[in-house]
This record gives structure tokens, C-alpha cells and sequence, in this order.
DNA sequence: GCCGTTTTCGGCCCGACTGTTTTCAGTCG
């Protein structure tokens, strides 16, 4: 059983329990564990059969026995019973916000309810406003609730968040109100997709800020507004919060924003145990809490003996032992990056010439591009015919003389076939500077036999980068169920780059996976996918997923000079 | 349910806002 079925597992048991009214710490160790198991490193099945899975911290015998009984037999009696007694209505019920576990139960309890339908019926009917700790207005919150819940995911992709974040941050600047002005949480994280936008800001007239915010254009509805914190809904549907403090609190507060929870809760207990209390107004040391005055993030880290640590790596990932011990990695910066690949041209599904798309790339800096058509098997989308290539290829030579310069890469993205076989015959192969192999089609087989076919694909000699490794769409499509360790430790044996591909529906590989692939030796490439000029602005979002991967510029490969690259392809 | 130089029991990070309360519980981040 994979891990994330794992974690979703221990993540229900806490929210089954929480429903129960078992002690919300209980809840809280399953929560934690599912986290942990996320994130872990090491193959879980190795973990167990070497009896090593309860030194993990936040596993004791209660978490040990469970997963122990979930990896080797792909079940767990006590959730299964939980199930039983705990309608699954009750879970979709606490996704409503506001509705947390105690509302809930006390709905369930003393009316019955356990759908979200039948709650809607009972707001509907005022049924609720008897209930101690219900009235009116509950009703109409959760009425609201539940459409928001079927109208938006609830989550929404980077680019989307980060423009309006980008606007309201710059709104605020322009109002004179604030001193300064960031956003925070998931979006200053660059974490792939956010749930709601927070934004920061110091001022010396706090309620002059709300007011201006509420009333801003963006702004559709007003979900809480007080002295220090004001929840508004903007237009998309996307909400977002914004936080006022006092100019000397700005770096405590900048800090607490940012998160991740789970950094945040980690580095507390740090302090706590050097006698510090932490909050979002400061550092306070001692009984008498005398504060611990820190004019930057930077700052604050030092207090701890901590190198600074980027908010892309605050995920409570290792990144505050790294910091103490002065081992986080310098991370890659857009400015790294000297050239790209996987681009589509007009040979195939692309709208641009090859010359269109390196003018392109010249005037934005870069140094040489890798051009990547589709194969033949990618009839959908044009795929190339030998002739095509042979054509594709005397134009790149002559635009090679053209612009003496900048390098054209001579490529191709080929199809990773069912039997994990690629498109082109050796001699077809032989005649690109790379090839890139994807899997596009019959994502349904089982993880054994895609695991397989994608490793029999990184064997083949003609093969150097592997394409988006999980084919996961961002709110829309799951990424196959593939081994990805297995794939990983295969990529490192035959030298095969690995994409990070940069569309920001796809940021695939997922940053979670880049950390483990680097450490087992892998190398990555930072490619857009582009089938436009503008798609190649998309190289930023991969930025941010190598960041919070903890990738170098000595990790990727198109950090390096044209000349270099040359090398590294060869080297196949 | 987990953990421990405060250690086998008693804590477990901390604060803002809302809606319901007449001083606070629940939710959220």
C-alpha cells in the first residue's frame, strides 16, 4: 500500500476520533503521524521488515502496530470498526467551514444529521437554531459553507493566488497606510497549490488598513474583520487574510505567517526549550519575558543559532536540524538557469518556429534551448515522421551557423510505450542531442507493471531525461501509481535526468520527491514544456519547486554552459 | 497517542475572531 493511502488513512482516524470525543491529542499523534508519513524518506516497507519504524519520532506502539498491519496486509480492523460506528457523512460534514469536529458531532448527536445534504435540509428548515452554541447566523454560514464547497475546490493553483496576492500586496503599498507589506503562508512557501491567500503588513493605524482592504475592488465579500486581522473573499472565490502588526513586530509576525504550521510548531518547541515564548509579536526570554529584539527573519534564526532558512524550505522537512548544524544547501535561483529545454515547435503541437522561440530565449537571457517535438506514437499531437525530422534537423543546423551564439539542442519527446519500449528505432534515436521519455497514455496499469515499463524506458541507451515522472494535472488529474523510489534509484544508476517540469499545472517532478531523488544521486532539468513563447516564462514556478526541494544549481543541468551540457548528454 | 536533563504522569504552541454567550467554546491558521 503507497504512503499517501497511508497518511489519508491515519489523517481519517484522527478526524473519526476527533468526532468521537476522544482527547483532541489523540487525534493530534494520527495527524502528526500521517505527516510523518508523508514525508518520510526511507521505503516504509523497509522501515518495518528491519523493526525500525517505531525509532521514528511520533510513532510508538499504537502508530507501529497500525501501519505495521495496513503495509502487510493492506487493511486495518480499528479503522474499519471506527468506520462502522462513525458515518462517513461526518468527515464531508467537517471539510464545511467552520464545521469542525464538536459542531459536527453536536448536529449528529442531538438531531441525527450525518450528510451534507441532510444538513443543508436542516439549515434550510431552521432546524439548527435551537442547538446550544447554534443560531441564526450559523445557519446561514453553513448555508454558505456547503455551496462554496461545491462551487470551488477549495484549493487554487499558484500562478492564479500569487497575481492577486501580488495586487492586493501592491494596492496596500499604494494606500499609504502600510509600512511594509508582504505576502505570507503557502504562497511566500511557493507551495504548488494554496487554499487562500495571507498577507502581512506593519502600520501605525491598523483599523485605517482594514477598512481600506474590505473596501478594496478585488474584494467581493467580508468574512471577518477585527483590530489586527480582517478574512475577505475575492472574486475567484479565493479568500484572503490579511494580518496588521506594529512595525517592530513585523519580523516576529513575517515569521509566524509564513508558516508551515508544522515549522512554526516545531521551532517553538525549540524555543520553549531554551526558555523562550514565541509568538507572532515576538521572541520573550525568560520568566519575566524580556524581549528578544530582532529586526529580521535573519535574526530571529540567529537567536536560535540557525542559518537563515528560506520560507520554500519551512515544512518542517529537516530544514531546522540543517540550519542549527550549518548544512542547508545554497538554493538554485532563477538567475542560475543559462538555458531550456523541452520546447514544441510547429514541427509538432507547438505554435511558434524553432527561430521564433530562440529569439525568444535570447532576449530572455538564456544561452542555449533543447527543441523536443512529439514522436510519432503522439499521432494526437503531430508527432514527427522521419522526414520531418530530417527537416527539422537542417534547420536547426542552419540556424545553429545563424546564430553563432546561442545553441539549438536537437531533441525529441518520445512516447514511453506499454511495454516500456520508446517510438523511434536506434537509428532514428541516434540522430538527436537528447530525448526526452514521457508517459502519455494508459496510466491505469498497475503499479508494478508501470514501474516496470518506466524503468525498462530509462535502460534504453538513447534515453536522457525522463519527462513529468508522475503525470499528475494539478486539481484535476492524480499522478499514476507508480514505485517512484524504484524509479529514482533507476534514474541515478543509468544517469537519466530527471525533468522538473515547469508548467505550473504539472510542477512535476513534485518537490516532496526532489529532496530523497537528490540524495540518491539523481540530477534534474528545469524544462517548461512550452508550446508557446509565453510558456517559457514558466521556468519560474520550477524554480520554486527546486527551492523547496532543497535543490542546488549544481543539482540541474541547465544551470551549466551550452559546452557543459554537451558533456553531460554525452556521457550517456 | 506520544514523550522525557521537568521522565512513567501530565503535559502536549499560541492567539484572533465569531457567534453564541452573559464569560466562553469552537474554529482556524
Amino acid at each position: 500500500m503507497d504512503k499517501h493511502r497511508i497518511a489519508l488513512i491515519l489523517n481519517q482516524i484522527g478526524m473519526l476520533l476527533e468526532l468521537k470525543g476522544e482527547s483532541f491529542f489523540k487525534s493530534k499523534a494520527y495527524y502528526d503521524g500521517a505527516r510523518t508519513v508523508e514525508l518520510l524518506e526511507e521505503d516504509l516497507e523497509i522501515l518495518i521488515s528491519e523493526n525500525r519504524l517505531k525509532e521514528v519520532k511520533g510513532f510508538g506502539e499504537a502508530l507501529t502496530s497500525k501501519v505495521t498491519e495496513l503495509v502487510a496486509t493492506g487493511r486495518l480492523l480499528y479503522y474499519e470498526k471506527l468506520k462502522e460506528e462513525i458515518p462517513g457523512g461526518l468527515l464531508e460534514m467537517m471539510r464545511i467551514p467552520g464545521m469542525g469536529a464538536k459542531k459536527v458531532k453536536a448536529v449528529y448527536d442531538n438531531l441525527g444529521i450525518s450528510s451534507v445534504e441532510d444538513l443543508k435540509l436542516a439549515c434550510l428548515g431552521n432546524k439548527l437554531a435551537g442547538l446550544h452554541g447554534f443560531g441564526a447566523k450559523s445557519q446561514i454560514k453553513i448555508l454558505e459553507g456547503i455551496e462554496s464547497l461545491g462551487k470551488y475546490s477549495g484549493q487554487f493553483l499558484f500562478p492564479i493566488a500569487m497575481e492577486l496576492a501580488s495586487k492586493l500586496v501592491a494596492a496596500l503599498k499604494d494606500s499609504g497606510l502600510v509600512i511594509r507589506c508582504s505576502e505570507g503562508g503557502s504562497l511566500r512557501r511557493r507551495k504548488e497549490t494554496v487554499k487562500d491567500i495571507d498577507i502581512l503588513a506593519s502600520s501605525n493605524d491598523s483599523s485605517a488598513v482594514m477598512e481600506y482592504f474590505s473596501r478594496l475592488p478585488l474584494v467581493i465579500g467580508v468574512n471577518s474583520k477585527g483590530d489586527t486581522k480582517t478574512s475577505v473573499t475575492l472574486a475567484n472565490g479565493i479568500n484572503a487574510d490579511l494580518r496588521v502588526v506594529e512595525d517592530t513586530q513585523y519580523p516576529y509576525a513575517l515569521h509566524h505567517f509564513t508558516g508551515s504550521k508544522e515549522h512554526n510548531t516545531a521551532l517553538r518547541h525549540l524555543a520553549k526549550q531554551e526558555g523562550i515564548k514565541m509568538n507572532e509579536y515576538g521572541l520573550f526570554r525568560g520568566d519575566n519575558e524580556e524581549l528578544v529584539i530582532c529586526h529580521s527573519e535573519e535574526e530571529i534564526f540567529k537567536v536560535f543559532g540557525m542559518q537563515f532558512i528560506q520560507p520554500e524550505l519551512r515544512e518542517n522537512n529537516g530544514e531546522l536540524e540543517a540550519a542549527r548544524e550549518g548544512k542547508l544547501p545554497e538554493l538554485v535561483k532563477g538567475e542560475d538557469v543559462q538555458g531550456v529545454f523541452h520546447i514544441h515547435t510547429i514541427y509538432s503541437d507547438g505554435s511558434n518556429t524553432i527561430e521564433e522561440l530562440a529569439k525568444a530565449c535570447i532576449s530572455r537571457g538564456y544561452s542555449y534551448m533543447g527543441v523536443s517535438d512529439h514522436s510519432l506514437s503522439a499521432y494526437y499531437a503531430g508527432g514527427m515522421k522521419k522526414e520531418g525530422i530530417k527537416r527539422q534537423h537542417e534547420e536547426i543546423d542552419r540556424l545553429n551557423l545563424k546564430y553563432s551564439s546561442f545553441k539549438i539542442f536537437k531533441g525529441v519527446e518520445l512516447d514511453i510505450l506499454q511495454d516500456g519500449n520508446v517510438d523511434y528505432d536506434d537509428e532514428i534515436l541516434s540522430l538527436f542531442d537528447f530525448t526526452i521519455a514521457s508517459v502519455h497514455s494508459r496510466f491505469n496499469m498497475d503499479e508494478e507493471k508501470l514501474t516496470e515499463r518506466v524503468i525498462k524506458a530509462l535502460k534504453n541507451k538513447y534515453v536522457t531525461i525522463l519527462g513529468h515522472p508522475t503525470g499528475r494535472l494539478l486539481l484535476s488529474r492524480e499522478p499514476f501509481v507508480s514505485n517512484l523510489d524504484e524509479i529514482i534509484k533507476a534514474a541515478a544508476e543509468e544517469r537519466v535526468v530527471i525533468e522538473i517540469n515547469t508548467n505550473p499545472h504539472r510542477l512535476d517532478l513534485d518537490w516532496r520527491f526532489c529532496k530523497p531523488a537528490r540524495e540518491a544521486g539523481c540530477r534534474f532539468v528545469l524544462s517548461p514544456d512550452a508550446h508557446s513563447i509565453d510558456e517559457l516564462d514558466d521556468m519560474k514556478y520550477g524554480i520554486n519547486v527546486a527551492r523547496k526541494g532543497w535543490l542546488t544549481a549544481e543539482d540541474i543541468i541547465n544551470t551549466r554552459t551550452a559546452a557543459d551540457v554537451c558533456k553531460i548528454l554525452a556521457s550517456k
